[in-house]
RNA sequence: GCCCUGGUGGUGGAACUGGUAGACACGCAGGACUUAAAAUCCUGUUCGCCGCAAACGCGAGUGCGGGUUCAAGUCCCGCCCGGGGCACCA
């Protein structure tokens, strides 16, 4: 019989999907295990293989939790509101809610062909309003709430209001984000104020809060985005330019919470990266403020440094350009020169200013004092100090500080020197270990010990405090997009109320046309009808949407109780699933996702709606599967008018030139072979690299051949005897499809000219024949890259089984590597080999078959040997501990031993074999389920129990040493396990070898590690 | 520039707390079965040396250079290279 393995796994997904085996109950005796993968964005490009990899190795690791008799969640959904959709829409007309649709469609039939043991009556999609009433309900919580510093908590508004009543807000004084400049008001005070001022002033302590800010503004995209949504100015998605703008926007004040969401990290398992990664986006730091006088001016300017130890160095302070005393503190003679450089600063993009770092800044003409010796200090403007970190302005110590060196050079400002000869005037040495001099009252110290006796003088003086500041900002959290949650807000009057409980869900408008509204308002603002709809007066709804990250905040929590439409998510139920045990997921999503999760969790858990304040207990990122491109090779060539003769040349004809040169510099349709490409490098040795490449002489006949159709085009322009081709060329390259090239990297022509139509009419010239190269090249996987691999085709050739192995068996899950399906054949021959256990080959003469009338079964109810049972309990062994540690490709390699082992021995026996199966069932579910229904079991294996493992089975008795003379491995002796030393020393003595090597000298020692090795030192 | 990661055969990768480097696969070479192919099985496969060949043996070897140790892929010091993150954050 063979291993039909498309009937198989047909039959049995069909079998598990009718039975509801994977349906999860909230209740169970068992201890419960949360399996959880990042749900994906549904996008229309389907799955490739880089996907499953993730949900594979959870998928075992569940499956695995499940045999070791846990109640295992473990769910999947759709983050399915966003940008794409939406842009979709506005390109083809098709309703985001419909693509988005189709598109779920398809991933879901793509991900039931791998037969993942999702529960899917618990499926959750974020753009559903069954989701998100809740998304929205919690967004309120959040907007009801303000950050209790004193106990460390969010706490209900209302608490803050009667605090407000009683005592003004001298208790709870204004969160560092803020944008509302008051500074304390009393109870009275607060009382008499009316109530647009009173919730103007709420509004800036609400967690959820609309303000206006500096944002990220995408003008391509049409919406702001937040700071991680943003990488190198450019937008993250499609890579269009971001400006600061100033606009209404919500955000969320994530800032209160950056001191707990780094203590939270040293709670959970997280790799290294991937906490540095988040702690340097909060980016703690600790220092102080200090105040310096102006001199003969009525202000005082503030700094925030971490290194109060340098403050007898510093030589001038400098402060943002957009900092709020620039202008007072400016003189009369240097007006001009400041109001022309804070013109300069404004038009510069913040991509040009990342691009060009240039050395920029502007002398105020105002003086500073040194606090502790009166020396004036000059005050520049500079855009390199950023207005939005610390307090926007900087003390500058060029002997210590990179930036203010190079400063200080640049525009002549004279140095002090307070750390001798460890500055050597060539470049600043940031250095703490330094003896300070010239340094007043702290000469002599050593820097790291004279920061806290600044610290403490300056708070003795009152003209400082330490101070910790933190990187992050508060996240935008406002899109003016179409396709997210719909406000729960109305306006009346510029103030934000709620909506009732019970008008939730806000149900997001069918609208027949998507696109921006004006003034940079999302699409909403068209539809005024909707708007206006809130029957009181004037009062008019939120017009942006909520951000990609709002649904995906909180979805772990909703797979517990999924159709709950009284809660979010029942008490008892988050109480018995708790933390998610094993998250895994990429990278990518280490600034947003997860931290904006862990927020969302962490406000959840101090308004005492769940008991956990870090949602994911243990995170695993898998890597990314890299693929394998290929290209094809254009050349291009350039015109150049002869003998460099430009006086010759009409303005005409120069046109003409620039018109040729802009048709011809590649040679379109024409792509060379690899092997030429190489073959004219080394002709003329040009230089290194791929795309660009130079050479003296041209005499090829390709080239020839290639240039014929440029010559007739100069013909038909009249311009012979005026230019001629240079002898300069040029290669570049471009992606083919990689399904058209075979292992070999060549590339199938003549197929790809039929029906590829990029490649219409193309001429391919390979350099011997008709073999026509491709170059290679590692690159992310994606369509337009043309390098991705579909899993259906895989799973069609070798069945899901297969794949699954295959993906895990690839390395590490959590490393990245590149996809390449050579050796899936050797995964693939594995599964036929285990099931040789279980029937004979159909090609195997009858008479080797056993049973009645040379039936295919195998297996027998004979009792196994010791042998038989340690190679079985080995792989116990092994497979447990590898799937716990999540190393998949070391247990899948531990099967391919055990049935490599099996095979050697003949063991057919039922109850090795029962075992194996049960072991692998995580692993090849499908395989596995069929061979054990086929031994006869009726009850599904995935309930099966996993098998104990008896070391006693694995104990030997004795053990090949391997012998070495002088940390040199000379040989190996067999030694009983319980031999003494001195019994071992004997026994290595008297060994030819040994002796060989010893000869006559005298043994020095001899190291025996029982179960390990012998060393001998002579 | 700073931080995190990684560097092992022709390839993907094993080697858990220092203890036989290269498990398991792919590929390749040779062989068996077959009229043939597919499938399957067997043998070999880090490099170099000795040798007709095999067995055996010897030397070198985990990015480079040092060190600690009876013993280093693993620990320490200094470099080089790849991948990722952050980047005027005072």
């Amino acid at each position: 019989m063979e291993y039909n393995f498309r009937a198989i796994e047909k039959k049995w997904q069909q079998q598990w999907k009718e039975s509801g085996v994977y349906k999860v109950s909230n209740e169970s005796d068992k201890p419960k295990c949360y399996v959880l993968d990042m749900f994906p964005y549904p996008s229309g490009a389907g799955l490739h293989v880089g996907h499953p990899l993730g949900y594979i190795a959870s998928d075992i690791y569940a499956r695995f939790k499940r045999l070791k008799g846990f109640n295992v969640l473990h769910p999947m959904g759709y983050d399915a509101f966003g940008l794409p959709a939406e842009q979709y829409a506005i390109e083809h007309g098709i309703h985001p809610a419909i693509s988005t649709e189709n598109n779920i469609n398809n991933f879901r039939k793509q991900l039931d062909n791998i037969g993942f043991s999702f529960d899917w009556s618990r499926e959750v999609r974020t753009s559903d309003p069954h989701y998100y009433k809740w998304t929205q309900w919690i967004f309120l919580q959040l907007f009801k709430s303000f950050y209790n510093r004193k106990t460390n908590k969010a706490e209900s508004i209302e608490m803050l209001v009667d605090s407000f009543e009683k005592e003004g807000n001298t208790v709870h004084d204004f969160p560092s984000s803020a944008n509302y400049h008051l500074s304390t008001f009393s109870a009275d005070e607060w009382k008499n104020f009316d109530e647009k001022n009173q919730q103007d002033i709420l509004m800036n302590y609400r967690i959820a809060y609309c303000g206006i800010g500096e944002v990220n503004w995408c003008e391509a995209l049409g919406t702001v985005l937040a700071n991680d949504e943003v990488i190198n100015g450019v937008s993250e998605r499609g890579g269009y330019p971001v400006v600061k703008k100033k606009l209404r926007q919500w955000y969320l004040r994530i800032t209160e919470y950056a001191d707990r969401l780094l203590e939270g990290l040293q709670r959970v398992d997280f790799s290294e990266s991937m906490k540095e990664m988040q702690s340097n986006w909060i980016g703690k730091s600790t220092g102080a403020n200090v105040k310096f006088k102006v001199q003969s001016k009525n202000y005082e300017l503030e700094v925030y440094t971490t290194r109060p130890d340098t403050i007898f160095g510093v030589d001038f302070m400098v402060i943002a350009p957009e900092h709020e005393l620039v202008e007072s503190i400016t003189t009369d003679k240097q007006k001009i020169a400041v109001e022309e450089y804070l013109t300069y600063v404004k038009s510069r993009s913040e991509r040009e200013r990342m691009a060009e770092k240039k050395i920029t800044g502007v002398f105020t003409g105002a003086y500073a004092l040194n606090p502790f010796d009166g020396k004036p200090i000059l005050i520049w403007v500079s855009e390199y100090v950023l207005a939005g970190y610390g307090t926007g302005a900087i003390m500058a110590v060029p002997c210590g500080d990179e930036r203010d060196f190079k400063f200080a050079k640049h525009f002549n400002i004279p140095i002090t020197n307070i750390i001798g000869e460890r500055f050597n005037g060539e470049e600043a040495n940031p250095t703490k270990d330094a003896v300070l001099q010239n340094s007043g009252f702290i000469n002599g110290m050593v820097m790291k010990d004279a920061i806290e006796i600044v610290n403490n003088k300056l708070e003795e003086l009152g003209i400082g405090k330490k101070k910790i500041n933190y990187k992050i900002r508060d996240a935008a959290f406002s899109r003016q997009r179409y396709w997210g949650e719909p406000f729960p807000i109305i306006w009346k009057n510029g103030i934000a109320y709620p909506l009732e409980e019970n008008e939730l869900p806000l149900l997001l408008p069918e609208m027949d046309e998507i696109k921006p509204g004006k003034d940079g308002d999302g699409p909403l603002s068209n539809n005024e009808e909707w708007l206006s709809t809130p029957s009181f007066g004037g009062s008019r709804r939120e017009a942006a949407t909520m951000p990609g990250y709002a649904g995906s905040s909180w979805y772990f929590l909703r797979y517990m109780d999924p159709h709950n439409n009284q809660e979010f998510c029942n008490r008892k139920v988050s109480d018995y699933w708790n933390q998610v045990d094993l998250y895994i997921g990429g990278t990518e999503h280490a600034v947003g996702h997860l931290l904006y999760s862990r927020m969302w969790t962490k406000c959840l858990y101090d308004l005492g709606l769940i008991s956990y304040d870090e949602p994911y207990k243990k995170l695993v990122n898998q890597g990314m599967i890299t693929g394998n491109s290929a290209f094809i090779h254009l050349i291009g060539f350039i015109l150049l008018p002869v003998n460099s003769a430009n006086q010759i040349l009409t303005e005409e004809d120069k046109e003409k030139i620039a018109l040729l040169n802009t048709k011809y510099q590649i040679i379109k349709n024409t792509f060379l072979s690899y092997d030429l490409v190489n073959h004219l490098k080394i002709i003329y040795p040009t230089p290194e690299s791929d795309e660009e490449i130079e050479h003296e002489q041209l005499n090829h006949n390709v080239i020839n051949y290639l240039t014929q159709p440029i010559k007739d085009e100069i013909k038909s322009f009249g311009l012979i005897g005026k230019i001629m081709i240079s002898n300069i060329y040029l290669y570049y390259k471009t992606h083919v499809p990689i399904d058209y090239v075979n292992h070999n990297d060549e590339l199938n022509s003549k197929r790809l000219e039929k029906e590829n139509s990029k490649f219409t009419n193309a001429t391919f010239i390979s350099l011997e024949g008709e073999t026509i190269k491709c170059s290679r090249e590692i690159e992310k996987m994606s369509k337009s890259k043309m390098n991705v691999v579909n899993p259906n085709d895989l799973i069609n050739k070798y069945g899901a089984d297969t794949f699954r192995m295959y993906e895990m068996f690839l390395g590490p899950v959590e490393q990245s590597k590149p996809w390449d399906t050579k050796g899936i054949e050797g995964v693939h021959r594995f599964l036929k080999k285990l099931w040789r256990l279980f029937f004979a080959d159909d090609n195997a003469p009858l008479s080797s078959r056993r049973g009645v009338g040379g039936e295919a079964q195998l297996w027998t109810d004979e009792k196994p040997t010791d042998a038989e049972l340690k190679v079985l309990h080995k792989a116990i062994k092994k497979i447990e501990e590898d799937t716990e540690r999540f190393s998949f490709n070391t247990a899948v390699s531990a099967f391919m031993v055990c049935v490599n082992d099996l095979s050697d021995l003949k063991c057919h026996k039922k109850e090795i074999l029962e075992s194996l199966l049960i072991l692998l069932a995580p692993y090849a579910p499908h395989v596995c389920e069929e061979l054990w229904n086929a031994m006869g079991n009726t009850k599904s294996i995935l309930d099966a129990a996993f098998p104990a493992l008896n070391a006693s089975y694995l104990i030997e008795n004795s053990k090949e040493y391997p012998v070495s003379i002088n940390g040199k491995l000379r040989t190996t002796i067999h030694i009983d396990l319980s031999a003494t030393q001195e019994q071992v020393q004997e026994i290595v003595l008297a060994n030819d070898i040994v002796k060989k090597w010893v000869e006559d000298k005298p043994v020095k020692k001899l190291i025996f590690v029982k179960n390990k090795m012998v060393n001998l030192v002579v």
